[in-house]
RNA sequence: GGGUUCGUGGUCUAGUUGGUUAUGACGCGGCCUUUACAAGGCCGAGAUCGGUGGUUCGAAUCCGCCCGAACCCA
C-alpha cells in the first residue's frame, strides 16, 4: 500500500475497471428480490450540479447498499431529452429558425445537440462514482422510447383520459406554445395600476382598477363585489369602454376584492384565470385581443401589431390624451411566467389536447405510497387538490414526441393510431383507413407534440418493462421536493391510469443544495460550487461523505466545504488503520480456525455486530447521515483509538494463537467497516477491499457483515469496555504528564465496585506498557465520598412533587454520610419539615481516591474501576 | 392569505418513546514526534437548545402564543 492517501491515484482507475467488469449489472434472473429504482431522467443540459448530485448520491448510497443485502439492484438511467431549451439552443447554435429546415432536419439537429450534452453528463455521474447499470440507459428521444409514450397516449385515449377541446390555456408568447399549470411560475413583479374612466350609457361613469390596459380591448365586462356599499344600485348599469367604444355591463361577484383599486374591475377575455372563471360563469363574449406571439389582433384598431409591453404604454398615453386615465399607481404583482424562459404568461382559447384529472384516483394512489419523509405527501395533495385545470398536454413545437393522431380533412373527424402502429410520425404517415364518418381517404397529420412530462411520466413503468411485461410498482423514486407537483403527480396520474397502480413503494424526497452561505448557489453571487472541483481537491469518496452528512433526507442542505475536509481526513484515517492491517494480516487470517479470541477480541467483534445492525437499520429508513455517523465513530473510536493500541503487543510479539486471534478479529473489523462504508465512498473501499487477503472480486458484490457472536454479549462489552476505557486513561495520563507513551510502568492495580474477577488483562498490560494486578476490596488508599449523584428516573417516578425538594437535599447533603447509610440498605432524609425514605439505587455515591502518601502512586478514576499507576 | 418545514457553542449538525454533565464536525487556544497516522494524538475554552406561557416531579423533546428563516401554493 502507498504512504499516504491519494483519492486522485485510485479514483479513475476503478472507474474503469467496473465498467469493464460490468459490476453493477442487473441480472433479472428472478432468484434474488429485486430492488428497482425509478431513476430521474435529467435534462441534459450538459451540466450536472450540485443540487443533481444529492439526489444521486442518495439514489447510489441506497443502491450499493441494496446489493450488499443480496438484493438484485436495477439502477437504470435516462435522459428526459425533448424540450423547448434545446430547440432555442439548437436555433442559436445554427443561427436559423426552427421554420427554416424541415420538421425532421431540425429534430436530427436536436438529438446530436442532445447527445454531446448527456455525454458531459455522464462524465460527472462517472466521476461521482454512481453505479447506474448503463445496460439499462434510455432516451426519450429514442424511437422505441416515445413509441411508449404513444402507447400511453393511444392506451389512455381509449380509456377516455384523452379529450381534444377548445378551452383557455396558458399560452408561453415566447415559446408561441400552450403550457400546462405546472409549468407556470408566479413571480413577485413592480406593475402599474391605472385608474380607467368609463363613461356611462345612461348613468354615471365608473372608475376601474387595472394593470393591463392594452387588455381593454377584450373587456367584455366590469366587477364589484356585491356588498362594495359605493355600487349599490349601480349593479347591471352599462358603460363604454373607452378608445374602443363596446358595451360593457356591471356585474357583482364576491371574488371581486374591494379593497384593490377602486374596487371595480374589468374582465377580460383573458387577463388571468380570474376572468376564465367569470366568463364561464356569466356566459360573457370571447373578445380575443392577443396573437399566439404575443401582440395584438386587428380588434385593436390603431394598436395592432404592437407588442403586449408596447401597447401598455401607448393605450395608457391615450388614455390620459382623451382624459380617462385617471392615476396610476406603482402596484406589487404577481405575475405568471413561463417556467423555462421566463415570459409573462397569456391566456388564450385554442383548441388542444387535454388529460382529465381525476384527483381522486391520484390521491388514493399517492396516499399508498410511502413518503420519504411523510409530510412531502402534503405537498402533493395540495396541489392534487388545488387544481382547476385539466392538463394541457398539446405543445405546438418540433423537438418531442408526436401526438399519434389525423385529422379528416373532409369532415374533420380525429383518427387516434392505433397501438400496433406505434412508433408514428402522423406528419409524415397516415392511417391506411378511410374515415369511418365520410369514407374519405384524405388524412392531415397532427403537427401538435406532446408535453415533455408525457414522457418522463412513464419512467416508472419503462423501466419495470411496460407494456411487454405486467407491471408491479418499482420499489423506490428518488426526486427533489421542487418537482413534486410536476413529476411525481404526473407519474402517480399516467400509472394510476394506465395500470391502476402505484408507480413505485417508496418515494424519496431530497431538498435542496444551498451554497456555504446559506443562500441558493449562484454564479453570481459567488458561492457555486461545482462538484468536479471538489473532487478535483478531495475526491469523489469524500464529497459523497460530505453530502451524507449535510443532513437528513429531505431536508434543504447547505454545502459545506469543511465537511469535505473531514470525510478527506476520515479517509485518511482509515488508509493508515489499512495500512497499519495490512502489515499484520496475510493469506492465512480469513482461515484461521477456531480463533482463541480474548476479551479485547470479542468486545470489538460484538461491538461491530450492533453497529452494523444499527447502521442496515438507518440504511434502510434512507438515514445516511446517522449510518455513516455511526460508522465513523465505529472505525475512528473504537476501532483505531481501541482495539488497535490493544491487540499492538499481540500482533508484535504475542504467540502464534494468540497473535492469529488478533489477526483474525481485526481482519473481520477492518473487512466489515470497509464494507459498511462503501455505499458512501466506493472507490476508496474497493481499493482496499480487494487487496485484504480472502477477498474475491469486488466490495460492492460482497455481503453485509454479519458477525457469528457465540458468547455473552454484555459480559464481552463491559470486560472490553472497562478494558479500553483503563488502557486510554492511562495512555491519556501519560500524556498529560509528559510521559512517553511507550514509557514502562511498574505496575498497575485496578480496583473496581463490580467483579474483576477473571477479567483478561493481557493485552491492557501490553497495551500500557506495565504490569496489571487485579485487586479485591479497597485500594491502600483514602476513599473520600465526594459527590452525591441521584437518579432522577428513580426519585422522580417515585416522589412526584416531592422530587425537586428530594433532589435539593441531597445535593446538600454530606456524600460521606449519604453513602453509609446507602450501605444500610436505605437512606433517610429530612427535606423541609419530613423525613423521606429513598431506597440505595435512588443515588450513586461518586467517591476521588487519594493516596495516602508513601510511594509515588497516581490515582485515575475510570468509569467502572478505579486504577493506580505506580510509575 | 393558505400549506409545509425549520430555529441547538463562532459555523454546520445529532439528539429514538420527556429522565443525570446536550452529540459530532469545522474553526479557535495549549501541549506532544508515540514500532498505522502531524492530513495525527491528548487537553481545553465555547450553548440560559429563537422568545414566552403552559402540561409534568422533571421539557431541547409535548401543547399554546409570539418572533424569525426557507420552500410550495394563491
Amino acid at each position: 500500500m502507498d504512504d499516504s492517501y491519494d483519492p486522485g491515484a485510485i479514483e479513475p482507475r476503478w472507474r474503469e475497471r467496473w465498467a469493464d467488469e460490468d459490476v453493477y449489472r442487473y441480472e433479472g434472473d428472478e432468484k434474488r428480490p429485486e430492488y428497482v429504482i425509478d431513476t430521474p431522467p435529467p435534462y441534459p443540459t450538459g451540466n450536472l450540479h450540485i443540487g443533481n448530485a444529492l439526489g444521486w448520491c442518495y439514489m447510489d448510497f441506497a443502491a450499493r447498499f441494496q446489493r450488499l443485502q443480496g438484493k438484485d439492484v436495477l439502477y437504470p438511467q435516462g435522459w428526459d431529452c425533448h424540450g423547448l431549451p434545446t430547440e432555442v439552443k439548437v436555433e442559436e447554435n445554427h443561427d436559423i429558425h426552427r421554420t427554416d429546415v424541415s420538421r425532421e432536419e431540425f429534430r436530427e439537429l436536436c438529438i446530436e445537440h442532445t447527445e454531446s450534452q448527456i455525454d458531459a453528463m455522464k462524465e460527472t455521474m462517472g466521476r461521482l462514482g454512481f453505479s447506474q447499470d448503463w445496460n439499462h440507459e434510455f432516451r426519450t428521444m429514442d424511437p422505441e422510447y416515445w413509441g411508449k409514450t404513444q402507447r400511453s397516449f393511444v392506451e389512455m385515449s381509449e380509456e377516455e383520459y384523452v379529450y381534444r377541446d377548445e378551452h383557455p390555456v396558458n399560452w408561453c408568447p415566447r415559446c408561441e406554445t400552450a403550457i400546462a399549470d405546472a409549468e407556470v411560475e408566479n413571480e413577485d413583479r413592480e406593475g402599474t395600476l391605472f385608474t380607467i374612466r368609463f363613461a356611462g350609457v345612461e348613468n354615471d361613469p365608473i372608475e376601474i382598477a387595472s394593470t393591463r390596459p392594452e387588455l381593454l380591448s377584450a373587456c367584455v365586462a366590469v366587477a364589484v363585489d356585491p356588498d362594495d356599499e359605493r355600487y349599490e344600485d349601480r349593479v347591471g348599469e352599462s358603460f363604454e369602454v373607452p378608445i374602443f367604444g363596446q358595451e360593457v355591463e356591471l356585474i357583482a361577484d364576491e371574488e371581486v376584492d374591494s379593497e384593490f383599486g377602486t374596487g371595480a374591475v374589468m374582465i377580460c377575455t383573458f387577463g388571468d384565470k380570474q376572468d376564465v372563471n367569470w366568463w364561464a360563469e356569466y356566459d360573457l363574449p370571447l373578445r380575443t385581443v392577443l396573437t399566439e406571439d404575443g401582440r395584438l389582433n386587428e380588434r385593436a384598431g390603431d394598436f395592432e401589431g404592437l407588442t403586449v409591453d408596447e401597447a401598455k404604454a401607448e393605450i395608457a398615453a391615450a388614455l390620459d390624451e382623451a382624459g380617462d386615465l385617471q392615476d396610476r399607481e406603482p402596484v406589487e404583482q404577481s405575475v405568471g411566467c413561463c417556467w423555462r424562459c421566463d415570459t409573462p404568461i397569456e391566456i388564450l382559447s385554442k383548441e388542444q389536447w387535454f388529460i382529465r384529472v381525476d384527483q381522486e384516483e391520484i390521491l388514493e394512489k399517492a396516499r399508498e405510497v410511502e413518503w420519504i419523509p411523510e409530510h412531502m405527501y402534503a405537498r402533493l395533495r395540495e396541489w392534487t387538490e388545488g387544481m382547476e385545470w385539466d392538463w394541457v398536454i398539446s405543445r405546438q413545437r418540433v423537438f418531442a414526441t408526436p401526438i399519434p393522431a389525423w385529422f379528416c380533412e373532409e369532415c374533420g373527424y380525429v383518427h387516434v393510431a392505433s397501438v400496433e402502429d406505434l412508433p408514428v410520425k402522423p406528419t409524415s404517415e397516415s392511417p391506411e383507413q378511410a374515415c369511418p364518418e365520410c369514407g374519405s381517404e384524405e388524412w392531415r397529420g397532427e403537427t401538435d407534440v406532446m408535453d415533455t412530462w408525457m414522457d418522463s411520466s412513464i419512467s416508472a413503468l419503462h423501466v419495470a418493462g411496460w407494456p411487454d411485461e405486467e407491471f408491479s410498482p418499482v420499489q423506490l423514486r428518488e426526486q427533489g421536493h421542487d418537482i413534486i407537483r410536476t413529476w411525481a403527480f404526473y407519474t402517480i396520474l399516467r400509472t394510476a391510469a394506465l395500470e391502476d397502480e402505484i408507480p413505485w413503494e417508496q418515494a424519496l424526497i431530497n431538498g435542496m443544495v444551498f451554497g456555504e452561505d446559506g443562500n441558493k448557489m449562484s454564479k453570481s453571487r459567488g458561492n457555486f460550487v461545482q462538484p468536479e472541483e471538489v473532487v478535483e481537491e478531495h475526491g469523489a469518496d469524500a464529497f459523497r461523505q460530505a453530502i451524507a452528512l449535510g443532513g437528513q433526507p429531505g431536508s434543504d442542505i447547505q454545502f459545506q466545504s469543511k465537511e469535505v475536509t473531514s470525510a478527506s481526513r476520515f479517509l485518511t484515517k482509515l488508509w493508515n488503520i489499512s495500512r497499519f492491517s495490512d502489515n499484520h494480516l496475510d493469506e492465512d487470517t480469513p482461515e484461521v480456525d477456531a480463533p482463541a479470541y480474548r476479551d479485547a477480541d470479542r468486545w470489538i467483534l460484538t461491538e461491530l455486530d450492533s453497529v452494523a445492525g444499527a447502521v442496515e437499520a438507518d440504511m434502510e429508513a434512507y438515514r445516511f447521515d446517522a449510518a455513516l455517523r455511526k460508522i465513523r465513530e465505529f472505525v475512528w473510536h473504537d476501532l483505531a483509538d481501541d482495539y488497535l493500541e490493544l491487540i499492538k503487543g499481540r500482533l508484535y510479539e504475542g504467540r502464534p494463537g494468540e497473535r492469529d486471534a488478533a489477526r483474525h478479529a481485526l481482519y473481520t473489523a477492518l473487512s466489515s467497516s470497509l464494507r459498511m462504508l462503501s455505499p458512501f465512498s466506493p472507490f476508496f473501499t474497493e481499493e482496499i477491499y480487494r487487496d485484504l487477503p480472502g477477498t474475491d472480486g469486488s466490495i460492492h458484490t460482497a455481503e453485509w457483515p454479519e458477525v457469528d457472536v457465540d458468547w455473552d454479549r454484555e459480559e464481552a462489552t463491559g470486560d472490553g469496555e472497562l478494558i479500553a476505557d483503563v488502557a486510554s486513561t492511562i495512555r491519556g495520563w501519560k500524556s498529560d504528564t509528559g510521559m512517553a507513551l511507550n514509557a514502562d510502568l511498574d505496575r498497575i492495580e485496578l480496583y473496581a465496585d463490580g467483579d474483576l474477577e477473571g477479567l483478561d488483562t493481557y493485552d491492557l498490560s501490553e497495551a500500557v506498557n506495565g504490569p496489571v494486578y487485579i485487586e479485591a476490596g479497597r485500594p491502600d488508599i483514602e476513599l473520600v465520598p465526594v459527590e452525591v449523584d441521584p437518579d432522577q428516573s428513580v426519585i422522580g417516578p417515585e416522589f412526584r412533587d416531592r422530587a425537586g425538594a428530594v433532589l435539593g437535599a441531597l445535593s446538600e447533603a454530606d456524600p460521606a454520610e449519604i453513602k453509609a447509610q446507602r450501605e444500610t440498605g436505605e437512606i433517610e432524609l429530612d427535606i423541609g419539615d419530613e423525613t423521606v425514605t429513598l431506597p440505595p439505587e435512588a443515588v450513586e455515591i461518586r467517591e476521588e481516591r487519594r493516596a495516602e502518601g508513601g510511594e509515588e502512586v497516581a490515582v485515575l478514576e475510570t468509569e467502572r474501576a478505579t486504577v493506580l499507576v505506580f510509575p
